[in-house]
DNA sequence: GGGGTATTGTTTATATGGAAACTATCTGGA
DNA sequence: TCCAGATAGTTTCCATATAAACAATACCCC
């Protein structure tokens, strides 16, 4: 169904590209609601799940990550790491460990319990994934990649923070 | 450039459907950014231009909506939208006026300082807009178009607030 | 080796998002 | 009529996002 029956719109599109920047917006906003309606059964975000995802799997044999390379890697700014940070380490699934060499620098860790409940929710995540592509055939979805990664080409992706 | 190597990955996705998410959930947060910056130059938010846009071609012979309409076409809840209205108004952007019949409901109006700002931005950002988007032919947007929708059909789109 | 500069993380302020609970009002049915 | 349920808006609490400014530390270059 069009973006505009779906919102209820009394007035439709004028414009192609505005329509097409609107439903990829709505499309993150419909996926952000279902993968946040999943986490809330297993006391989680989409964005706790995201960076505990990152510790486990891009972690650099097991060293986990800095708060830097979890904000690039988020495309997130650093004061928005340290709240993360705080509060999964509140909720004792990550650890802050010392770096050798820099006292400026954290590495952020799983812990036993972070583990545990990547173990718990991961397989049942990727199945929820895998529903929400599967309208799509592999190469339609490669389709929808490749599309995406040329507009995100335009301009550059000159979006570092300025800080 | 692939997500992997935008984000500076360690390690590759191992799944096709997750990159597919992936990417249409980054390509939201880097136009975001850009509109961000864009809106930042005349005092506004991208939320905040969204809502007077529906306020200036939804509204049904310049009555305005109901915060209930905007809360629908915006896809975020009765609450978020008290908050966005209050902001407006404070700037004196936008109006609650009484609605004949029904004590509950205001309708949002444009004011003419509203207006005004609308005529001052506008254009400027639809031609943003099509900057971003022009890496895509006008057929490619539509494919674009066509492969959000059906992701969004998945499941149903059943996320109305349950409140 | 010492001083300017860059980097890492934090704090503070503000905007945007959801959930739950509340008030006021409206509507439909016995 | 009147009362039960639905609807509109608000309040409160919390999570996530940006920007700006700061402290501590590291680095580079003369």
């Amino acid at each position: 169904m069009s973006l505009a029956s779906e919102l209820e719109l009394n007035q439709p599109f004028d414009d192609l590209s505005h329509e097409a920047l609107l439903n990829v917006y709505f499309t993150t906003s419909w996926i952000k609601k279902m993968a946040g309606q999943f986490f809330q059964a297993y006391g989680l975000t989409d964005v706790q799940f995201n960076l505990l995802a990152l510790l486990k799997y891009q972690g650099e044999e097991k060293a986990g990550l800095t708060q830097v390379e979890l904000s690039r890697m988020m495309l997130v700014n650093r004061p928005n790491v340290t709240g993360l940070v705080d509060r999964l380490e509140r909720m004792g699934l990550v650890r802050r460990d010392a770096v050798p060499g820099d006292r400026r620098s954290n590495r952020v860790v799983l812990t036993g319990a972070g583990e545990r409940k990547m173990a718990e929710v991961e397989g049942r995540y990727y199945e929820l994934i895998h529903t929400m592509m599967s309208p799509l055939s592999a190469g339609e979805q490669r389709q929808l990649i490749g599309l995406l990664e040329r507009v995100r080409g335009a301009l550059g992706r000159g979006t570092e923070e300025p800080d």
